[in-house]
DNA sequence: GTCGTTGCAAAGCGTTTGCAGCCTA
DNA sequence: TAGGCTGCAAACGCTTTGCAACGAC
């Protein structure tokens, strides 16, 4: 059973805290506010932890580093604003994936990312 | 004006001779079939150059390296195969995207990864 | 006190770049 | 012949790992 660690909360909070998916950067700047030592070491070795636990998803867009958001989320995808760069959840989902598939493949899960313009950016 | 060479038709045949999306060492393994001395930098700066004359366009899939495939093709997606990593087109696109767009936000373009068991895996 | 955890530094891995020699035009 | 092109090796940025000191229990 994992110990509890000043790093640990913290690490666990700018996650948590944060309204979208962060990066592991983010995360180390975020918790170095709690605990100024914290090395980047760290920030990877736990986020590997939270994730084998299940108690982050590791959110991965095309081209672009894997950020991290809080598991347990209803079935999402996501929206990729061209100009800020930020991402944001889309609730929903086209259900007719499967229809696309070739012959003889099975499909398991997908993965959906919008571009365009956010409402802030618009 | 760029110069034709031995090693930049080997990396054009590898890309146009292949029936799906393949990475750079990919394109090294069949393209060093004609030319043997053929190195990785090389393959990166043509690459580079290709996109840029728009012969060719990047496949980025959530969480891995880019591949590539000739350009030019119709609207399509990729399947990535669990099992073999490989990555397959797939035709045709469920036309229900922008119902799930949040309001105030405008819809650019999008991608879509199937994730699953290919034909061969299966 | 044990042993899991941390920070630092070094090592990996894929990609890029500097440089001297090569080869197309 | 000139200048773009290539191969090698070193440099890079991000991530992982080895190791000795630290600290939760």
């Amino acid at each position: 059973m994992p110990r509890s660690t000043r790093q640990r909360s913290a690490i666990h909070n700018a996650i948590n805290h944060a309204d979208r998916p962060v990066s592991p950067t983010e995360i180390l700047d975020a918790a170095q506010a709690d605990v100024p030592s914290l090395g980047i070491a760290t920030v990877y070795r736990t986020l590997k932890l939270l994730e084998t636990a299940g108690e982050i998803t590791p959110v991965e867009l095309p081209g672009e580093p894997p950020r991290y958001e809080p598991a347990g989320k209803a079935h999402h995808h996501h929206f990729h604003c061209r100009l800020c760069d930020r991402v944001f959840e889309v609730e929903g989902c086209p259900g007719a994936i499967k229809d696309i598939l070739p012959k003889g493949f099975t499909l398991e899960s997908h993965d959906i990312t919008l571009y365009g313009l956010c409402s802030d950016c618009n």
